[in-house]
DNA sequence: GTCTATAGGCAGATAGAC
DNA sequence: GTCTATCTGCCTATAGAC
């Protein structure tokens, strides 16, 4: 049923969530080592410990941040390269979800891209695993297209590096645009992906 | 005269110098928040008070870091636009001074890219305000190329964002590569932002 | 689940001798 | 120009009441 009062299980995952978003927006702003547990508790309006109850450290908060740039990509973008089509019109319509995802969580990749260091070895290591994957993906999909004669040779891991430094660098300047002008970059985009520049 | 002993003046410009330098190379691994002056000394060979000889605080090596990617780009790559040639030879000659002075400084890249939220404002806006002229010039000179029917007609502020968004991600994984590694990236980067991918 | 209170440690920066 | 010694404050995290 829906619209129910939410029981407690799911309050707390709210508050959760709330925590990540306070934290995403601040540790975008600051940086994570300028901003302590009492800056993120006072976004929230609880007090610095209360943190502790759902998160055991910053890092923790951190880690749930890097999670959603990396493991929501793999799983909502990458099965676009398994559906039908040539490689070009898989690959657009994955270069299309990929800046759409990021302008949902624009602050997301932002702190993702950023503080990335400040990740314990293994929290690291899981991130690293889901970005792997999904370039890895990318580049079979280039690869196809080159084997099929769809796309031009060139070295598939530089052009996926570029292409996704590319799409990425996008939640560093964009900011709360309107629909026309998110549509406005995907199309320059892919224009300059498929087609380049010269005329 | 070239190898006299050095005066106090170079002595002390080549301290400054090795203090960046260890201060750069720890900071792309560890964070600038992950670092203590303590860490840099150490690297260095003094103690953490002595830096202060130097430096009036961190910020101020974090400062110095963050200058020479953005200003040595203004002074050494931006000539190449103004030389002879079309847009398109000579937007291509920058490209490759672009990637060329990101290897031999691409971990200073890599700092400047994950640490400028720990700048003071008025550092940041020095920062950012050669970073602005480099990336107005740019888009200047894919202007002139539309204009003159080089190039085709695309949003020339996207066009500028995506390329150098691509070119400088190239900090993030070039290792101590070959001259041979590093010309192949120029070529792939080269041929995908001038023909695209599409054959 | 949130609070008050505080432990415990570490970091940036300074003082002043050499 | 580098040292030793130290100040001062902040920050993460914990203990235990409500």
């Amino acid at each position: 049923m829906q619209g129910e009062a939410p029981n407690r299980e799911t309050r707390t995952r709210r508050r959760r969530a709330e925590i990540v978003a306070a934290a995403t927006r601040i540790f975008a702003e600051r940086g994570y080592g300028g901003v302590g547990m009492r800056d993120i508790a006072d976004e929230v309006g609880i007090r610095g410990a209360s943190l502790y109850h759902h998160f055991s450290s910053k890092e923790e908060i951190l880690f749930a941040i890097c999670l959603t740039v990396t493991r929501e990509p793999v799983e909502q973008n990458l099965p676009l390269l398994d559906a039908e089509g040539t490689p070009a019109q898989r690959l657009a319509a994955l270069v299309r979800a990929h800046i759409r995802h990021l302008r949902l969580r624009r602050a997301e990749y932002a702190v993702g891209a950023h503080e990335r260091t400040s990740l314990t070895p293994a929290h690291l290591a899981e991130v690293d695993g889901y970005r792997r994957r999904y370039h890895r993906r990318v580049r079979e999909v280039l690869t196809d297209g080159m084997r099929a004669g769809e796309f031009r040779e060139l070295d598939p891991t530089a052009v996926t590096l570029g292409m996704l430094d590319m799409l990425n660098g996008v939640s560093g300047w964009i900011r709360g645009d309107s629909d026309a002008d998110v549509e406005r970059i995907e199309e320059t985009y892919l224009a300059l992906l498929f087609d380049g520049l010269r005329s």
